[in-house]
DNA sequence: CGGCCAATTGATTAAACTCAATCTGCGTGG
DNA sequence: CCACGCAGATTGAGTTTAATCAATTGGCCG
């Protein structure tokens, strides 16, 4: 009986997205090999280029395979806020049946390995694989809940939680598809990109990092970091995990 | 011909959520039918009374008949961020079936009429009604654009140009389901409430929003405001209809 | 007439921004 | 192998925006 058990689990070389999902559910042969099938049409990105364009039609679903990518809006005056990042597993475009054109840009943050899928595929899920329906959906709601927490860093935390707060939903995100090493992660964006992210300016961004090394929370080594005490972490930032963890099937 | 369609168009006694997915393509009689018989399982909530809690159970969805809700996230330090109003013909929880506990609370902002659905009835949707499921998607992908609206809000724009860009999204949005004099509207939170939506002190609102009205960009009469150029408001705060007007079916 | 909540005002403080250099690591062409 | 160039990181100084604290006022309801 375990033995089923442990086959039917998403191998290390499964793609993310049945990593995420089969990290909350059991998923069959027939769906696993169908969430593959889907990924047939993959594309590259190398970093920094925008593969979706606030205001362009949008007529495409995209799954990070691997790599990451900023969901951003651009303002007129140079001004930029960065909305979300998708990691490997994350889909982009899951409604975009319904919206002619895309309401924010979306740019590969290290070159990014996406497959390309025909939105209309979306409800061959939902007739034939509940299960992965119920995936979609639950991607759905974690999203919802992500940019949730975003607009609390925003609003409510002082820069320094914004940064902490920020590294444990990486780190916990990170850790779903399994792109933790332990404590570690990579965290492959620019001080400007994370003073994009979270609404301050790069030479805050810059000095508050530093406090956060000189007081021992995290370490970081050229573009990766170590959260040395995650419970600390938490309480320091308000952190909610089950805003992250939370999920019924 | 045109009088069949007039007849289709969901008349001013319709339920707010006929009157929003009417206002963006055409039900037909059966349609709408259905989803008044959905709401019939109504509550009334006072205002000020939280009707869904962070950390409990979630196990319904709700649709906003008449009155105002806000969707927030409380700090433990006093501190709180409020994510999203909710406005009649808003859904709230529509994708609870894969989430066993609630990520944000809810309350009354006025008093609140709601219908109580069962979250398994949008199956029921997505498999007899592909309209409406579109139409629920389509509310869905707004509802994202509009959270997306709120981080750049608190992200990037400077304490009058979050006024502003408020203000507007919530006319647009109110002006969909006909709840709009003209440029006027009703607004009514208090500047406390404003404070915790836009990540400023209530002094700094009031301060804010004498300015606007002196330089008679807005006017404020009780708990309603009058927007007095719209085009000035939203070239003044960067602000994107598309963001909210964007749709396709 | 209180009582209370919300709005308003004034004064001071603090967090974060801007501007302007300088420094560092790294890849590249000579 | 080295000088150069460049992007990103770091530092310093001065400024700005918005927060905080503490009253005071206004409107409304019982």
């Amino acid at each position: 009986m375990p033995s089923i058990i442990t086959d039917l689990r998403p191998s290390p070389e499964s793609s993310a997205i049945v990593r995420k999902l089969g990290a909350m559910t059991l998923l069959s042969e027939l769906e696993i090999d169908f969430l593959e099938s889907l990924q047939h049409n993959t594309v590259n990105v190398p970093a920094g280029m925008d593969f979706i364009e606030d205001g362009n039609d949008f007529n495409a679903t995209f799954f990070v395979r691997s790599g990451w990518a900023i969901r951003y809006v651009k303002l007129g005056s140079g001004r930029r806020q960065i909305l979300s990042y998708a990691l490997p597993g994350d889909v982009l475009g899951l409604h975009v049946n319904f919206r002619r054109k895309a309401s924010y840009s979306a740019a590969a943050l290290t070159d990014l390995e996406l497959a390309v899928v025909d939105p209309l595929r979306t409800i061959e899920i939902s007739q034939n694989y509940p299960v992965l329906a119920a995936g979609l959906s639950w991607c759905t709601a974690r999203e919802f809940a992500i940019l949730g927490d975003q607009a609390v860093r925003l609003g409510r935390l002082s820069a320094s939680e914004r940064l902490c707060h920020l590294m444990l939903e990486l780190w916990h995100r990170l850790r779903l598809v399994g792109d933790v090493d332990g404590p570690w992660f990579d965290m492959p964006m620019t001080q400007e990109v994370l003073a994009d992210t979270l609404g301050l300016s790069h030479v805050h961004i810059n000095r508050q990092m530093q406090k956060l090394k000189s007081g021992g929370l995290i370490s970081v080594d050229k573009r990766r970091v170590r959260l040395n005490d995650i419970e600390k972490l938490i309480a320091l930032s308000e952190f909610d995990v089950k805003h992250l963890a939370e999920f019924r099937l």
